[in-house]
DNA sequence: CTCCTGATCTTGACGCTGTCATGATCATTC
DNA sequence: GAATGATCATGACAGCGTCAAGATCAGGAG
């Protein structure tokens, strides 16, 4: 035996723990139930033992049945970091709403990057970068980025004070404000309670003044 | 033939192209010999495509070498991340030697270390989190992490106008800011060009105001 | 209805990976 | 000079991403 995989899926009655019982042969919602399982193994077991098969066994198809859908397994991954783009958006979007004044807007816009990242660590990881070098090529995923940035650049625009010099370079200070912030809590390079701080986002909303 | 490799690594009489004629059979310096072949092989081919396997081959010794000097593959990328926190922490401090006064040190640390992550984005990469979980396990890594931002710390500290509250927390802010701006220009989440500015030292140049 | 066509899904195979288990070689100490 | 521990090599295994080829199904044309 040299290959063969012993068992990649159960067979087409069985019914796996995970996902998907599944229809008889073809699935119909094959894409965006590929798109969760990929989302839920992400943060249960990380990015780096994200596999494509293990994806695939999860929705309960075979191993070749993304590649339907999908081109690669970069494909799949970037479809998973639009999806986070989208709802970084909405979230800070939903924050904002809840602010006085444009001041308190573009902080709450801050506090939500950073909230965000500290709820969905790994998809924050693959959002920026986790797919090494193929990172801008695909188009959904460059708009989505764009327009998540797009509400920290009309947020930095409100504020007179802050957006004294050049509009776009204060936003892209914002924006580099927040993501390293993010990044550092990621990562484990900082603690809130090594500053006496509950969680991120006590640490976020002390920092963004 | 099930396995057996083919060809991992010439015979020790070879001449491989990479980067060791062996001598006869034990190496006497193979430990920085990996390191410094990981080192290459990172910034040839990136953080994604780096194999122990390839690592040990461009050291011109079998695949299983390295485990003697190694615990494991993370071990090895721990130690080049830490290569990488040392080589930070003296090239900005190089840098804040030319400047004049404090807040010009401070700035200055900025500026050499978003210009350390465009020189070496793949190290850079690798020394936030390329690990996956096990990032802050390794204990000579945390404390060359700890001494680079002790330095940004330091320089921070000596700014009146800036370490007005407490002063870790500015630390940290500043931390952050230089972090986010690496990050971004790194995965190309933002271009110098777009702003009418020729290179990453630059826009931090401009940012870092 | 039958037949065909294209979409969807599966299985086989390949080369690559990290690493365990085991064997070979060497330098050093008794 | 023999033993020993450090160093290096080879065999083997399961898992990975993906190419190639076969199986199954749904829908429309005749």
């Amino acid at each position: 035996m040299t290959d063969s995989d012993i068992k990649d899926g159960p067979g087409p009655s069985a019914a796996p723990p995970g996902e998907a019982a599944r229809q008889p042969y073809h699935h119909g919602e094959l894409r965006p139930a590929l798109i969760r399982s990929a989302r839920a193994l992400l943060e249960e077991d990380g990015l780096e033992a994200l596999s494509l098969r293990a994806v695939a066994r999860r929705a309960g198809v075979s191993r070749q049945a993304p590649y339907h859908h999908f081109a690669d397994k970069h494909a799949l991954l970037a479809a998973v970091a639009t999806e986070g783009f989208r709802e970084l958006a909405a979230t800070s979007l939903a924050r904002m709403q809840q602010a006085p004044d444009a001041r308190a807007r573009l902080n709450a816009s801050g506090v939500a990057y950073v909230v965000f990242a500290a709820a969905n660590p790994s998809l924050f990881q693959l959002m920026f970068g986790g797919l090494g070098g193929r990172f801008n090529q695909d188009e959904a995923l460059n708009a989505a980025r764009k327009d998540a940035f797009a509400v920290i650049r009309a947020a930095s625009a409100d504020v007179p004070a802050v957006s004294r010099g050049t509009p776009d370079l204060s936003a892209v200070a914002a924006w580099a404000f927040v993501h390293g912030l993010a990044e550092l809590l990621n990562k484990g390079a900082i603690q809130p309670r090594d500053f006496g701080l509950a969680d991120a986002e006590a640490l976020a909303d002390q920092l963004i003044r």
